[in-house]
DNA sequence: GCATATTTGTCCGTATGTATA
DNA sequence: CTATACATACGGACAAATATG
């Protein structure tokens, strides 16, 4: 049947006994957007999904809401709430952002010369990932390596800018049919960036990212257009 | 029959019907707190102002989520909906995401060379307002000029995130005891910033920009502490 | 520290309005 | 056009957490 995922969001019932119901909920839908078994488009009925996890409909409006600011479900009035779907415009903008952020990032490293222990740890991270052909290990240190060059920024709200902008982005990896294909090329960018970094080389390390931005947006767009 | 009464209420549902329940609330207590009626750390009894709007407090809640990821005001579990206050910290950050997306915006704004109609307008309006000596209308002019300057950066999700940050700032500002003293400084800021950026040296607008800010935030902070 | 009152978190039932087959 | 399914919104209820005396 088309929606398996509706029975077994009913094992996520015996979990869900403490604490704010509705986080519990919106946990529990996120990690099934995230890990694509809910996909882009599915409208997500209150009532059905309600009665699968034992919540009642204020509940799970309230989650509804929290997935809303984080983007990863959008809400229409009158009609419901669906997975939020990416269109290549949405792919651009999201990549717009990235270098505004992370280049703001790296600038500004150039004049603080902060720890870079976060980001040599994503880098470690991902190699270990990919000595064990953990794909979707290796998406998350790639995520946490991004997150890391970010908080040079020195910025909170960059940082949780740049989350909610990863998070986003983890709807169209879903999507992607290869995960080695698309995250293993930037294990080496990474390391680059911080060895670039590390050595006080800025404008190069600025160089090399929007070079690897451009990269990664351009391979997105045409998996998309397929 | 003179029915052009049908016509002007179709009129009024392009803007108002589409608005549901909740976001009439949120909006009727945005301005309140926008305005400084509801001053920052005052609780919102959920019984209490449904009880003054007209509305189940299923609706108000939702509206206080609205209001939430705004950020104009924080929910404590078990305990309410707050009206945000901003510490010293709190405005140290929105100032470094501040210079973030304003200088990107102007780096960006000398590769595309985009209209700048959008800046001038929004300086002859804090002239304007200044000539009719409506201090809130020269705040709100001094808004609409870095709103329009964030949008030179081409992304939407830089305007958006710029209009929340002005939203948040709206705080400090609502506790400011002199309006005039505060905005009509940055009016001259706002003129030759746009003047640099139509005359291509935007080298010299960034650095204008970037003292701006600095006096901007000092000023804010000392007029926190007292 | 205790007992009380208040307020929020959550659930339920129902009525109304809206979209769609 | 009708019928069905669903979202929106209301009001009441109770448990749990918090604030107050």
């Amino acid at each position: 049947m088309a929606d398996d995922w509706i029975s077994a969001l009913e094992s996520e019932r015996a979990t869900m006994g403490r604490s704010s119901a509705s986080e519990k909920v919106a946990d529990a839908l996120r990690t099934r957007i995230i890990e694509g078994e809910l996909r882009p488009g599915t409208r997500l009925s209150e009532e059905r999904i309600g009665a699968a996890l034992g919540v009642s409909r204020n509940t799970l409006r309230e989650a509804f809401h929290l997935l809303g600011h984080e983007r990863l479900v959008v809400h229409e009035f009158n009609r419901g709430v669906f997975v939020r779907e990416l269109d290549q415009e949405a792919v651009l903008d999201l990549y717009r952002f990235r270098r505004i952020l992370e280049v703001a990032a790296i600038r500004q490293a150039a004049s603080d010369h902060p720890d870079l222990t976060r980001l040599h740890a994503a880098v470690d991270e991902g190699s270990a990932a990919a000595a064990d052909q953990d794909w979707r290990a290796l998406g998350s240190a790639n995520m946490h390596f991004h997150e890391a060059l970010t908080a040079l920024s020195g910025s909170r709200r960059a940082d949780e800018a740049m989350r909610q902008l990863l998070a986003e982005m983890r709807l169209v990896f879903a999507a992607m049919a290869d995960p080695r294909a698309f995250h293993e090329p930037y294990l080496e960018g990474n390391a680059t960036i911080a060895g670039l970094l590390e050595a006080g080389h800025h404008d190069d390390a600025e160089r090399e990212l929007l070079a690897y931005l451009e990269r990664a947006e351009t391979q997105l767009l045409t998996a998309m257009t397929t």
